[in-house]
DNA sequence: CCAAAAGTGTTGACCGTACACCCATGA
DNA sequence: TCATGGGTGTACGGTCAACACTTTTGG
């Protein structure tokens, strides 16, 4: 099919995807920030990206970026925001797609990010960013807040088994504010999606404290219901 | 700045914006829809959609194809989601950027439309659409939910003066169920954002409902002490 | 034995929802 | 006078937020 003649009228653009890389450990949330390796802004902290290819969707794009930095697939990743404005990359104009990761720090492989010169950052601490990368993890931060309100995301963030004052930790790094921890077990209970385990974690405490495991039965019945979890 | 050397090595796409455009009138809520006028899909329904110019950001785009259908500037239009499939569009590889829009049918220039073959559809009532629009539709669908159930957004589609059961069936609409007339009303006053005005509508019924005007000064207010409004 | 984090229940305020009748008027 | 849509108040239940003390144990 020979579509030029109406195509063609039109200009093409360079379309990249941008990845806010959402990480947690004992400090807080972090994010995942790369030293730009070319000009213009060679040096100076930016998101991970890179440039859409031929063969590619833009969910496959963000994938491919996420793993050249982390080693990591099948992460939560999420579509966020379309940046389109002209000047935005002052090397050449480019439509970039940002996309929200969380991933668990655990498993993410460090050499690869030492090739990109990838670093954590606390959320608070991080360095001020190149182009629009300030806004797009702005934006990031925002969703995520919103997300984790209605849904019970985030424990992507988490080790696979956590502890509900770790649980707790995470949700107030993303809130960037206290709960009080009577409320906070009372609704994360009350959703009935934690699996406890006959372990406890005690490092963090000479008592212990229990671990648990997400149950993700129980959540895919709980979600098809439409629940609402309000912190 | 020639960068041609790191960016060139990437290859360009078309980009499109496409406008999912809502209006609401005595019959419920509807969308603005065209027939396409060139292939592939030549004389199907399709949402107005343009291709993206070196010269203008994707929010200026989406403005300039909302201007070209409907003759209006300074509606409300809000970016929702890009989508990027290889195989979307069979004529070309296409990334798509959708807008959508809420506009007040009165202001709505017919003459414009009627050149771009466009008619309005109930949204249970709409035809099937070309490529991925159907989805784009659904997705606008939740979001103005979403967004109307913690702001009040969606006096964008009413007439300046307008009755509270005016107000109530465009809720209605838009979430697809009945509201309880006395709970919508006190919610509603309970906001402080509505003057009443000195009229009455009375085409609608003998007794007449009272016309009230959105109250734009306390609004702001509102907004900013981050309120939150649960129909 | 003590410091430090884990764990545990109750109460009051507010909010959402359910629900039924009178009002004004044109025909 | 009556049919039609507009307009009004209350009571119950559930949810959220505030709040303080006991438990465990390594050092």
């Amino acid at each position: 099919m020979d579509n030029s003649g109406y195509y063609s009228e039109h200009h093409k653009f360079y379309v990249a995807v941008d990845c806010i890389i959402f990480g947690f450990d004992q400090d807080g949330l972090k994010l995942l920030l790369i030293k730009r390796n070319f000009e213009p802004m060679k040096g100076k902290w930016s998101l991970m990206g890179g440039f859409l290819q031929e063969n590619e969707s833009l969910d496959e794009a963000a994938a491919r970026v996420l793993y050249q930095l982390t080693g990591l697939r099948e992460v939560y990743l999420e579509q966020l925001y379309t940046y389109g404005e002209v000047e935005r990359d002052p090397g050449e104009r480019v439509i970039s797609v940002s996309y929200y990761a969380l991933i668990r720090t655990e498993d993410y492989n460090s050499d690869l990010g030492k090739q990109h010169g990838a670093r954590w950052f606390l959320l608070d601490k991080k360095p001020p960013l190149i182009f629009d990368h300030d806004v797009m993890v702005d934006k990031a931060l925002r969703r995520l807040r919103r997300k984790t309100r209605s849904q019970p995301i985030g424990f992507e963030l988490l080790p696979e088994k956590f502890t509900i004052p770790m649980l707790q930790r995470l949700y107030e790094g993303i809130h960037g504010k206290k709960f009080d921890k009577r409320n906070f077990r009372k609704k994360i209970f009350q959703l009935n999606i934690l699996k406890k385990l006959d372990e406890k974690e005690k490092s963090g405490s000479r008592k212990g404290a229990w671990l648990y495991k997400f149950d993700n039965k129980k959540y895919n019945k709980l979600e098809e219901a439409g629940m609402h979890f309000s912190i």
